[in-house]
DNA sequence: CTCAGCACTGAAATCGATTGCAGGAATACA
DNA sequence: TGTATTCCTGCAATCGATTTCAGTGCTGAG
């Protein structure tokens, strides 16, 4: 039913060898060769066999691709963003999760070994640098965070740039006692955007108050379980306003929010890091600071594209490390705290 | 770096051909060998070639699977319920999307028929049926919805009934006037959501209309426009209530319900096809049929890897075509029409 | 007319793992 | 002791495409 490429050459009356070259080189071939070739090709719908071919030539045009969460749709819109750039490239793309757990993403990364793909893209779990040594020689682009590896190429947002100015306005409206949810501190992002917030404060001449600051493990249980705590305090301890990591946590902020009655914006603000479908469908709806995922994405894919068609040259290169800015998205979730 | 099984033989001293049996087939080898071989593997962190061994057994430990949408929630959801279950029993997973273009679909297959998957899951796009000639001859199980390919194993949920009981719910509460908008008719879902709605509507004893039915594309805008064009009506020709047949239509959906400034449930009752994050978080919360999609999708998977480890005698088996049912969640969208 | 140069083509090796077949050693049984 | 059986191992072929190398035939220059 599949067929070879030898039934292509034997139908264009050929040698094995000059089939391959009038599909993958046309321009060794004479044209009257090239037509034969091609036309048996198309007749008997050939398709080549990557396994055969990766098999000869070390390496397939495949790419790996490990990211933490697909059901966070700031992650699909990652998958999304290197799955379209490398399609367009006309590479496919084995996709990982690894819910944020070291072990899985081990298991990703070995498996992925014996595909023998040209690079990797990843978004590092927790344990990733010590990972990612079992595949050192392989060009990857970290994504959205950093391991910490040393020389690695990163594609991130500029978090601290994003969170400063999230909390610059909260403190602009007045806000003194703000509260954060981070998320952990071994992932970069979040320690980056506690960092924001921490410059933020300063700015504006606020001591930093760590009894403000607590982590949520990224997901809405762990916001919305540390925003309760924060926001069961007593009315003139309570924060008046609170800025949350990410999405997941920004959800399980606002059903804190909603559990103790609280009144948004009125009385209490929120600010989420990572725009997302229901934070503008929200009534009120929420301000945020948005992340170009998609353009991220791509970029990270294009780059290691790039880096692979270049060549050897590449390993000279220095490592590329890119930020892209944030977009801070005022909305309906911010106002002066009450009086 | 990377080291292949030849190198392993010659460490532990013996031919390649015991080696790979020593790691393959280990009770074929004498126990002493056997451990030679595997403490050299693991001291060269020996990793098979999926390339070669695939090229070899025609055909890797890999499936293919195509979806619609990943940044669809419900979409990505069926991807993580396939990939989990085919990371359990150690298969890796080619995801591709056709954002529900049969050009991008026809691609897919393409490319992912010279990777020798062993089955496909696929969430079949418009353009499918045609499309799934391709690859005639790989294992196949069509998810969420069918391309109407005769004996094809399909993994459903029972979306007839879903969509009756959702209508029947506004019936009960006293809607006469019931607007859907339901997709298009090229997809299965859609043609079976408007049949569920049908068949309410004539329990009920109330005339199917056909002005109160528009497509809706799936997108979000989609469900916008055509909402809009139901509701801007006068008061008295305008539905009471909308059955939304997808999640993006939805949002699309209460948009425009917003622009009109109906209040929800006053005004207007909504109930959606497809559970999500934010219709627990809107408020009023929505009212939706949910679908068990991680289910459906592990599901699917499972069957598929079943069929395949079951070898030849798959063929025989007639087949399945599993329906799953839909759960009815009465949030607070949904209320008795306005007098 | 001869030979270098060019444009094409084919034979055969190669990538790495698996596997049918055969041979050798060890054991069992008569 | 001789022979059948079992167990283990290695040789060599194989999967399908690519690529090196060595032609073959032709053109054009000397």
């Amino acid at each position: 039913m599949i067929s070879s490429l030898k039934d292509v050459a034997i139908l264009a009356r050929v040698s094995p060898a000059t089939a391959s070259r009038a599909l993958s080189k046309p321009e060794t071939v004479a044209q009257a060769t090239r037509e034969r070739v091609t036309s048996a090709a198309k007749q008997l719908s050939y398709q080549p066999n990557v396994l055969a071919r990766g098999l000869r030539q070390r390496g397939s045009r495949t790419l790996g691709a490990i990211i933490s969460d697909i059901l966070n749709p700031g992650q699909a819109t990652l998958a999304k963003g290197i799955q379209d750039a490398a399609a367009k490239r006309d590479y496919t793309v084995f996709m990982f999760n690894t819910d944020e757990d070291s072990e899985k993403e081990r298991r990703a990364l070995e498996s992925l070994r014996g595909h023998l793909p040209q690079g990797l893209i990843i978004v590092p779990s927790p344990g990733a640098k010590e990972n990612l040594r079992l595949v050192s020689n392989l060009p990857t682009v970290e994504l959205d965070r950093s391991s910490g590896t040393k020389d690695a190429h990163t594609m991130m947002v500029d978090n601290v740039g994003g969170s400063r100015e999230a909390v610059q306005h909260l403190t602009a409206l007045g806000h003194k006692r703000i509260g954060m949810i981070f998320g952990s501190m071994d992932i970069s992002t979040s320690v980056e955007r506690l960092q924001g917030y921490r410059e933020a404060l300063e700015g504006a001449g606020i001591a930093y108050r760590e009894d403000l600051v607590l982590p949520g493990n990224h997901r809405e249980e762990g916001g919305r379980v540390a925003a309760h705590t924060l926001l069961s305090r007593p009315a003139h301890q309570r924060p008046t306003a609170l800025f949350v990591g990410n999405n997941e946590m920004t959800i399980g902020a606002l059903l804190a929010a909603r559990e103790l009655e609280l009144r948004i914006p009125s009385d209490l603000s929120i600010v989420g890091f990572d725009d997302s479908r229901w934070a503008k469908l929200m009534q009120p709806a929420i301000t945020v600071v948005a992340q170009p995922a998609y353009e991220l994405a791509y970029l990270a894919c294009e780059t290691l594209l790039n880096r692979l068609e270049n060549g050897s040259s590449s390993q000279t290169l220095r490592p590329a490390s890119i930020r892209l800015s944030t977009t801070f998205m005022k909305r309906d979730s911010t106002a002066p705290p009450a009086t």
